[in-house]
RNA sequence: GCGGAUAUGGCGGAAUUGGCAGACGCGCUAGAUUCAGGUUCUAGUCGGGGCAACUCGGUGAAGGUUCAAGUCCUUUUAUCCGCACCA
């Protein structure tokens, strides 16, 4: 038969759409298997050759899960709210809900020519009312819980979008949507209070299976550290200046402080700091440097002493400067800090330059020469002196830091709340009512969804206020607590909140009386795999595993973590080993190579291409080889007819069934592919194959190449899908081979290779050995000092 | 700087986890088929030496452990990714 995939990639689509083939099924007895992939932005551009190998891997364990017996659910849907469509919106004039129904519709045809074996009847969109209706909901559950809140701070700001970002969204000082330098701007922010749930999202790591430099990322991310609050008095006040230390066991060491030229307190002791001038024009320098200054590690450190101002150590009692410099930061901590310049590479750098004393609190460096960081004997230290174990000076210093009431124990994390608010029309909008008389009001529940008004311009205002805060009759509302006039809030929700949760809505798609029916969650949850690009291990990964443990703690899900697996895909590359991009003109359209070689061949290539997790470019010349596999692949109807029996080729082919059977759920495709294709060069080599033996081979093929494979089942006579057929069973025993080839070595060095059987034991492999003429002549007048033999491996003699 | 990875033929990559390095595919070489291009088929293809059987060397580099190392240990170099003055 010829490989006319022309033909039959259409004729297969339309029969599986057309019995239903893939849906997730009812039959709650059934085992489960929930495989989820990350879902897709529906932009203007359509589907990218990236999304293919995303879906892919997924695609291949979920056909074989589901030949295994399995209930799978294996769903696609749309994460259509953001800026991309808003922008085009507001260039174009289209209405974002007319270009998003217009993007999901030529994704999802274009997705379809692949063949994947998603669920359509469950796909979800997250700026239909019936999505963000609960999406909304959650978080008024989480305002309920007291995990949003409302604060005036600097919050990153893109001037060119008009929007207040998160730290997450601009990484490098770089908007993340428009690449322009983002500001500091003093504005009300929404916040969701994730810090809270650091810990719990750090403990519920242990409890999953995700590769292990996803979990350090994670790790990384949360940055969760050990110390201390130290309060220290400013001299002549009972003003506390609290500052957090990783490092209390070096206190006797602190001889100035730091802090962070924004720090309220500076103002408010203005008149006390005669400098206040150098203060305020320090702080315009640090203000009007650019991102890229400030991130500059090595650079020298700048920063101003107070003058009139000081501080007392709280241990020694002395007197020590106060600084305000930019390599203190607001963020983190407290703002300010203890500088231990003899410890510490910064403060050492900082006390060189300003002439502060060092001294010495930790032997086992030269601290005339640098700063020392490693462990050693506490010195100058008081109480501390003597003890060399860091982890016991720390404790023996935090409890007197209690008994005396100067400090606490603490713990801080990189991670800050999470900004959650955007001043966009293409959002969900945030379901508040701000009361003159009762302050923020949630909008009841059964009030969901607040929907979006209707728009035609959708320009931010001047000062970035979201384009709903123009809108009268959707800004004036009455409080729904005391019936009052008051407004609406007009920011939406970052593109970030979709996403948190959309995984439960696959399981129930068209509720609308909650997120999900409970006895399905209970039934489906937790996802059993998750496959997702590496960009979205830091925030989309920790983002919805937060909002899943919060429903879990108020009792709306069973589970404490959303997914039990995940992995990651890695990039394709342009065919010069570069990223695909538009401007280095390096692109593959996926729709073309569908077009020129069928979705079996792109599918069959892309898993072949190497490693899953590991990038690699693509070549053109390897699509064609795997042409040339599939089409030798539908030859083999013809050779299967009329043959007789092949005793040769059955332990092949057992031991092909176990190498992709293992190798697909290690997601190793491409050994799996390479399995069919040895077995392929075994079968011309026999030159003869039995029907039944080719079914197994067309089930084996069915995950990569499935349009082929149905053809060619239906060829051999079969009834029904073989996508919906058995998975075939191997023998163990048949993938064992009766006599083996190992190698003999002489000193470590292979000289030879003999046939043994394979229940062959020592003496006897020996014997063989032995009596081989080449070992033999070669082992003629040596002594033999010693032999080993590894059975079914290897034979190695070591004489002299 | 910290964290994570990676390094194997001309190329993408294999190697049952310490046991015959280079599976499978691409490319290349020679031959067959074809009017020709393409396709298909056959043989070869890590490097050096040899007509050959064979032999020596070989997994970024240098040491080490072991009967045996791509795989384990130490040191080192390069590349990529993430975080980055986190107190």
């Amino acid at each position: 038969m010829e490989h006319d995939f022309k033909k039959i990639e259409p004729k297969w689509q339309a029969k599986w759409e057309e019995a239903g083939a893939f849906r997730a099924g009812d039959d709650r007895s059934k085992k489960k298997f929930y495989a989820l992939v990350e879902f897709p932005y529906p932009s203007g551009a359509g589907m990218h050759i990236g999304h293919v190998k995303a879906y892919a891997g997924l695609e291949v364990i979920s056909r074989k899960r589901r030949m295994q017996g399995y209930n799978v659910l294996f769903p696609l849907g749309f994460d259509a709210f953001g800026l991309p469509t808003e922008n085009y919106a507001i260039k174009t004039h289209v209405h974002p809900r007319v270009a998003t129904d217009r993007n999901i519709e030529k994704f999802t045809m274009q997705m379809k020519k692949l063949g994947f074996s998603f669920d359509w009847s469950r796909t979800i969109d997250t700026t239909e009312e019936g999505y963000y209706k609960w999406t909304q909901w959650i978080f008024l559950k989480m305002f309920e819980h007291g995990l949003v809140f409302r604060d005036k701070t600097l919050v990153n700001y893109c001037p060119k979008c008009k929007v207040v970002l998160s730290n997450e969204d601009s990484q490098g000082g770089r908007c993340e949507v428009c690449k322009s330098e983002v500001v500091q701007r003093s504005k009300d922010v929404w916040y969701l209070r994730i810090t809270e749930y650091a810990d719990k999202l750090l403990a519920g790591l242990d409890s999953v299976d995700y590769p292990a430099n996803i979990k350090a990322q994670q790790i990384n991310w949360i940055g969760r550290s050990t110390g201390a609050f130290v309060d220290f008095t400013l001299t002549g006040t009972d003003e506390k200046l609290t500052i957090y230390t990783t490092r209390p066991d070096t206190l006797f060491g602190v001889t100035f402080m730091v802090m962070a030229p924004e720090h309220p307190i500076l103002d408010k002791y203005r008149d006390r700091i005669a400098n206040f001038d150098a203060v305020d024009e320090y702080r315009a320098f640090c203000a009007k440097k650019t991102e890229f200054e400030r991130t500059q590690i090595n650079k020298d450190k700048t920063g101003v002493r107070l003058d009139g101002l000081t501080a007392r150590n709280p241990v020694t009692g002395k007197d020590i400067p106060i600084f305000i410099s930019d390599y203190v930061m607001m963020g983190y901590g407290t703002g300010a800090i203890m500088a231990v310049p003899a410890h510490d590479e910064r403060d050492y750098a900082f006390a060189k330059k300003f002439g502060v004393d060092i001294i010495e609190v930790v032997k086992g460096g030269d601290i005339s020469a640098a700063a020392y960081t490693g462990d050693g004997e506490m010195v100058n230290s008081g109480f501390l002196n003597g003890l060399d174990n860091k982890a016991d000076s720390i404790s023996r210093m935090i409890s007197y830091l209690e008994e005396n009431g100067i400090g606490k124990a603490g713990v801080q994390y990189k991670m800050k709340d999470w900004a959650f608010n955007r001043q966009r029309y293409w959002g969900e909008p945030i379901p508040i009512v701000h009361c003159p008389s009762c302050g923020m009001v949630p909008v009841p529940y059964d009030e969901l969804p607040l929907r979006l008004p209707e728009l035609t311009k959708f320009e931010p205002g001047e000062d970035g206020e979201s384009p709903l805060a123009s809108i009268e009759s959707f800004v004036r509302c009455k409080c729904p607590k005391c019936g009052g006039d008051a407004r609406r809030e007009t920011d939406t929700m970052p593109q970030w909140a979709g996403s948190s949760w959309y995984f439960l809505r696959y399981i129930d798609p068209r509720n609308d009386e909650r997120f999900a029916d409970p006895e399905l969650v209970r039934y489906w949850m937790p996802v059993d795999w998750y496959n997702g690009g590496m960009e979205h291990v830091t925030r989309h990964l920790i983002y919805s595993r937060f909002w899943y443990r919060f429903l879990y703690d108020i009792g709306e899900v069973p589970f404490p973590e959303p997914y039990l697996k995940r992995s990651a895909q890695g990039l394709i590359l342009g065919p010069d080993g570069e990223k695909m991009s538009k401007s280095r003109g390096n692109v593959i359209d996926p729709l073309d190579i569908v077009a020129s070689y069928g979705a079996d061949v792109l599918r069959t290539y892309i898993l072949f291409l190497g490693d899953y997790g590991a990038s690699a470019p693509w070549a053109d010349n390897g699509v064609k080889g795997c042409r040339r596999f599939l089409e030798r692949v539908a030859a083999l109807t013809d050779i299967a007819k009329g043959s007789g029996s092949t005793p040769e080729l059955s332990k092949d082919l057992h031991k092909t069934v176990k190498k992709v059977t293992d190798d697909i759920e290690e997601m190793k495709f491409n050994t799996a592919i390479a399995a069919l294709m040895t077995l392929l060069n075994r079968i011309s080599e026999v030159g003869k194959m039995t029907a039944d033996e080719l079914r197994i081979f067309v089930k084996l093929l069915c995950p990569f190449a499935p349009h082929l494979a149905e053809e060619m089942w239906e060829r051999l006579g079969c009834d029904g899908f073989v996508s919906l057929s058995d998975w075939p069973e191997f023998d163990e025993k048949m993938t064992v081979d009766d006599e083996i080839e190992i190698a003999v070595q002489i000193n470590g060095k292979l000289k030879g290779t003999i046939l043994i059987p394979a229940d062959a034991d020592r003496d006897a492999v020996l014997a063989i050995a032995n009596s081989d003429p080449k070992i033999a002549a070669l082992l003629d007048g040596k002594t033999v000092v010693k032999e080993i033999v590894v059975p079914g491996k290897i034979v190695n003699i070591v004489v002299r």
